[in-house]
DNA sequence: GTCTATACTACGATAGAC
DNA sequence: GTCTATCGTAGTATAGAC
């Protein structure tokens, strides 16, 4: 369809050059089409703009809630099943961030996040924040404690980690290329980020428990 | 100075337009200056784009010699030493990632990982492989074993968490402004990655040691 | 709903004045 | 070393054919 083709190729274009360097001309070229039917489907640039932040935010949510089940009960419950569940959103996350849709979706993201505008807004709203009061949430379960500051880092601190996969990649397929595969790395980054978000989460359990 | 005023522009359009997408024109506009500038200093677009990239090559190499001070030998043979080291650079490294340099390279440089291009070479062989490289080798003091796949992974986890404080700013400061200031966030974060630090390092020095 | 045609602005490169 | 002038190309917006 050509709304969907349009959508894609403005992903990817005003992800790399943003709102003022992407031009309208080079999308609808890309998608086959006559830059006016930008103007008419999104009436102009900056429409097509939002329309792609919107698409990447309902595309992350609907993604969110079908796999990832937020409103599993038994792991708002029980903090061995929460754990679990942190361990199994973590390492969904990792194999999205390896996948081709965070490749067009990552420079959107991360520039909206650098350089404030409207579109992060929607985004985050929508998805992103979703997904991080969720993880703050079974850490709350998992840890035996209520959400706080330093509940917060600590997800913070387990998600940059892993969103690190696609903002690091550079350094990460060097790392990953002085010898063995590219495979081999991620696996054992799956592997270590798995260890040390247990740590943190008997560090915190432990913390919490001797000041009370 | 003119060529420095046109580096800094430079620097900050590129990151936040591409190559393609930033335009001699704005940059030299920027610069109080004309076009015709660029071409005589860097012979063109691309050339101004390359001086870009090796200024922050150079600047960070600068940086990290004079800071870090990169060839101390007593870090380099004392576990206890190394490990504190280890703890100086990430704190070192977090105040970077929070100040204003960092902000106007940091679009740059994650472009260049995302999008490959040759600038990413330079920088990443003139600084921050180097830094990187340090940091193996001070993991590898601090825990007794040799270099192999599961240290540089360590490492890659370490810094992760420092270089999220700009790529991931977005989520931060939304992480940050439910409750309490920017500041108390960030002191935060700097206890739980020298907490989570520390885990790790045990953690790797225990593993081997059992496998040994 | 998609196209062509047009108007106007801005782009990078370059030549040449000073 | 910095400027203005100019060329050919490419940008957005809009009006109107079909």
């Amino acid at each position: 369809m050509l709304q969907d083709r349009l959508i894609d190729i403005a992903i990817r274009e005003f992800g790399e050059k943003g709102l003022d360097g992407a031009s309208t001309r080079g999308i609808a070229g890309a998608a086959d089409t006559a830059m006016s039917s930008i103007t008419y489907h999104y009436g102009g640039k900056e429409g097509l703009y939002l329309a792609a932040a919107d698409h990447i935010a309902e595309q992350m949510s609907r993604e969110m809630l079908s796999l990832l089940d937020l409103e599993d009960p038994v792991a708002l419950a029980d903090a061995a099943a929460a754990r679990a569940k942190i361990h199994y959103i973590l390492c969904l996350l990792i194999d999205r961030m390896l996948g081709e849709k965070s490749a067009a979706w990552s420079m959107f993201i991360i520039r909206e996040q650098l350089l404030p505008g409207a579109a992060f807004d929607r985004i985050y709203d929508k998805a992103m924040g979703r997904l991080l009061g969720h993880l703050v949430d079974l850490v709350c379960v998992a840890t035996g404690v209520s959400a706080d500051a330093q509940i917060r880092v600590a997800v913070f601190l387990m998600t940059a980690q892993v969103f690190a996969l696609r903002s690091a990649r550079g350094v990460m397929l060097r790392l990953a290329g002085e010898d063995g595969t590219v495979e081999s790395f991620t696996n054992s980054l799956k592997h270590e980020i798995t260890l040390s978000t247990n740590a943190t989460l008997d560090r915190l359990t432990t913390d919490r428990q001797e000041t009370a």
